[in-house]
DNA sequence: GGATTTCTTGACCGATTGGTCAAGAAGTAG
DNA sequence: CTACTTCTTGACCAATCGGTCAAGAAATCC
């Protein structure tokens, strides 16, 4: 990781652990139920410059679900791709799922529902950013089924109705 | 319907409409995306009124639930004890799950559904409330799927894995 | 006819909401 | 050094939030 040393006055914050605590707000409270003294006081930011690193409240959400994106899902998704067989790839994937959390209680479920319960109807972009991250776990997803039922002795239509599988899955 | 004829100046307004339109309120917009002044407004009641009636927006949010029980869910319930073979109870049920709000676009999912995942953690009144409208939910589903087991050929242990199947088919 | 009880109405409240802005601090460029 | 650029900070903003209350209206009780 290279350091561009750019013009003006550095960040004193690294963008990344912001936008995990920003993150972590969401997903416990939900966008509206979430307020900016609640991402201050999580970030440790002030308020100032929160709104001059993302933009408004919605950018912030979009970024939280971008954030989520590039490391749950993509987390998920290597644990399905990786090395193993196909039953012990969907166990580990399982096993990142449900228990991705295991420091909280985490009666909170997946980001990405609830975002996609309450905020996708009235924000097409938070809808779009939902269905973008879904899409990619549901073709891993696939992916694997598909190798399973290689594995067992390659029936006829086994492609086709690997994604049917994961579609259904997701819903 | 008698009319108990109280003291003091008479209601203006019908109370479980008055209901209906708060609970498709909060329906759509979720308990802290929904303001008082939503509620005003889909009701046509002054704020006063709308907080001497039920209390403040909390218990109205409860009171919600509670209209969706008595009225979405018992429609459920009924159509699943009703009439017919358990296939078209079922067929029936699903009809008016999905089917439920045939007006709108309905992109808004089940109530009770929402409520549990934004509210529940943080409200065990409304926890409850929504365990309990599952649950007779549950148990009419149970009912039926049993039924379907003592009409094919009664195997052994159908009742138990009917309500475990129900119970599998809620969460 | 009061007296009493309940409901309606609109004004009003402090607190919090999301969001802005100017002044100063901290760095690089020349 | 001065000039310039960027980030930080705290004060500030109008709007909205959930909630209250007194005064009047509409009914029953005696």
């Amino acid at each position: 990781m290279r350091e561009p040393r750019t013009m003006g006055r550095p960040r004193e914050f690294d963008e990344e652990v912001a936008l995990a605590a920003i993150m972590d707000v969401f997903w416990t409270k939900g966008f509206e139920g979430a307020s900016v003294t609640d991402l201050v006081k999580a970030t440790g930011l002030k308020k100032g410059s929160l709104y001059a690193a993302f933009g408004d409240k919605r950018a912030m959400y979009h970024s939280a679900l971008a954030h989520y994106d590039r490391t749950e899902i993509d987390s998920m998704v290597q644990g399905l791709k990786g090395a193993g067989s196909p039953l012990t790839r969907i166990d580990r994937f399982l096993q990142s799922a449900v228990g991705g959390m295991p420091g909280q209680g985490d009666a909170r479920g997946c980001f990405l529902c609830n975002a996609s319960i309450d905020q996708a109807p009235i924000d097409s972009g938070a809808g779009h950013l939902v269905q973008a991250s879904l899409g990619r776990l549901e073709a891993a997803l696939g992916g694997v089924i598909s190798d399973a039922r290689a594995d067992a002795k390659g029936r006829r239509g086994a492609a086709q109705n690997a994604s049917r599988r994961a579609h259904h899955l997701m819903s």
